[in-house]
This record gives C-alpha cells, sequence and structure tokens, in this order.
DNA sequence: CAGTAAATTAACCAATTGGTTAAGTACATA
DNA sequence: TATGTACTTAACCAATTGGTTAATTTACTG
C-alpha cells in the first residue's frame, strides 16, 4: 500500500513527543541528544521519533563529525495547514448552520413557554 | 497513558480514508452505508474509522429508527489549526533563515570563481 | 592506540491499528 | 409475526507502533 505525504505528516503531528521535539527544533538546529533531554525515554526511543519526523520530510540532517544536527524544515506543514484551509469555508459554514439551529431551538423553546 | 484532543484529531487526520469521510461529511450529513460506498472495504471496516472519528470529536451522531447519521463537528479541525497557525511565525522566520542562508551561499561560490 | 561522545542497529516485547468474516441488535413495515 | 435495512459486536489476524536493553558504528581527542 502507499501512504502520502499528508497521511505522513498529520501522523507525525498525532504524537505528543514529536510536536514537542518539532517545537524545540523550531528555536533551533539540535542534536538528538539534546531532543531525548526533556523527555523519560531512551535515546534509541527518541532515535525513532525523529525518524517518523524525518520520513515525513519534516526534518533534515547533516553530518558534523560525530553530531548529525537536525533541522526543522517547514515544507510538509504548509500542505497540512493548505488541507485544514481548503476546507475552512465548508465548515465555517456548517458551524454557522448549526448555530442557526440553536437560535431556531430557543426561539420554539421560548414560544412554547 | 493519557491521549490528548489533539494527537486524537491528528491522528484521525492521518488515514486518507478518514479524510474522504469528512470531505463527504462536508457535502452533508450520511449514513454509513453512504460513507462505506466510495470504498472497497467492508461497512465494518468503516465503522471503525467513523468510531475514530467520533472519539476525536470530529463526527457527532444521532438515532433515527435504524438509522444513525453522522455530521460533521468542525471544533477540533479549529484546534488543529490554531496549533498549526501557532508555530507559522516562526516556521516563516526559519524558512527566512535558509532562504538567506542560500543566498549567502550562491554569493561565495559566485565569489570562489 | 585507547577512550569518549553521538548516534544507530538489532532483537525483543506489548499494545494498537486496520482489515476480515460471522453473528447479533434495533427498528420499520408488509 | 416475519422480513429487510442499518448498524454493531465479537473473534480473529497480520502489520505497525512505541518502547526497552545490548551491541555496534562513526568520528574526535588524549
Amino acid at each position: 500500500m502507499q501512504v502520502s505525504q499528508l497521511d505522513k505528516t498529520f501522523f507525525a503531528l498525532s504524537d505528543p513527543t514529536r510536536r514537542a521535539m518539532l517545537a524545540q527544533l523550531a528555536e533551533g538546529d539540535a542534536l538528538l541528544k539534546d531532543l531525548a533531554e526533556p523527555f523519560d525515554m531512551t535515546l534509541p526511543a527518541v532515535s525513532k521519533h525523529l525518524k517518523v519526523l524525518e520520513d515525513a520530510g519534516l526534518v533534515k540532517r547533516t553530518r558534523e563529525a560525530q553530531r548529525k544536527p537536525a533541522t526543522l524544515d517547514p515544507k510538509p506543514l504548509k500542505e497540512a495547514a493548505d488541507w485544514l484551509e481548503k476546507y475552512r469555508e465548508i465548515w465555517a459554514a456548517n458551524f454557522d448552520r448549526l448555530e442557526g439551529l440553536l437560535d431556531e431551538m430557543k426561539k420554539i423553546k421560548k414560544e412554547g413557554k
């Protein structure tokens, strides 16, 4: 089966550890050990999370001697934001419709007194 | 362990079947069998996907005789969009920084000729 | 060359996911 | 009451996820 870029991006964002890692990377590049530091988790576990972010294209890495600093790549996040945006109007309309329905119900209730 | 609303929302969005279901629900309420129709999948499978959307709070359902129509609830989507928005500025800055770096590199390359 | 630092790989494990088939429930209607 | 429609539950299964420990790789440094 094939997994789209969007699938991977949303999946990457569905874990609080990974979102926190992205938040930290937004502050600037970081090494694995620095990314791991805030969490009560072993290095290999964090390494796996980082790999999920890499596979989603959200993080790029380069070699610097033993180090392999991670850099945030925001492009896939834009794609995700665009997907949400694409539906925002419809959702807004939907929301308005619900609001309207609620008003309707209040009116009926009042009349019924 | 505890799973946040945001976790559930992003996870729900990470599957193309579920995104398609949401897209269909954006057109209006739908029954399970109608939601299932576009997919080469059994009803219980679609029922499970719908449950994931319900658990994420993206879908509400009501009883109507045998039927149990599903309605889109866009609120959690707003939360997800807000999360992305919250980091957009930082990401934009990050992107500009990369662009700047790229310009720098071009300049150096040119000077090196 | 020995030691240390940063990260990865391998092997394992329990829980979850995403699908199936088969059986069961909830209602409406002939 | 029997039948059909809409949906759910149960039981099962393979693959994936999210974690562990132990060993290995990569590269600098004394």
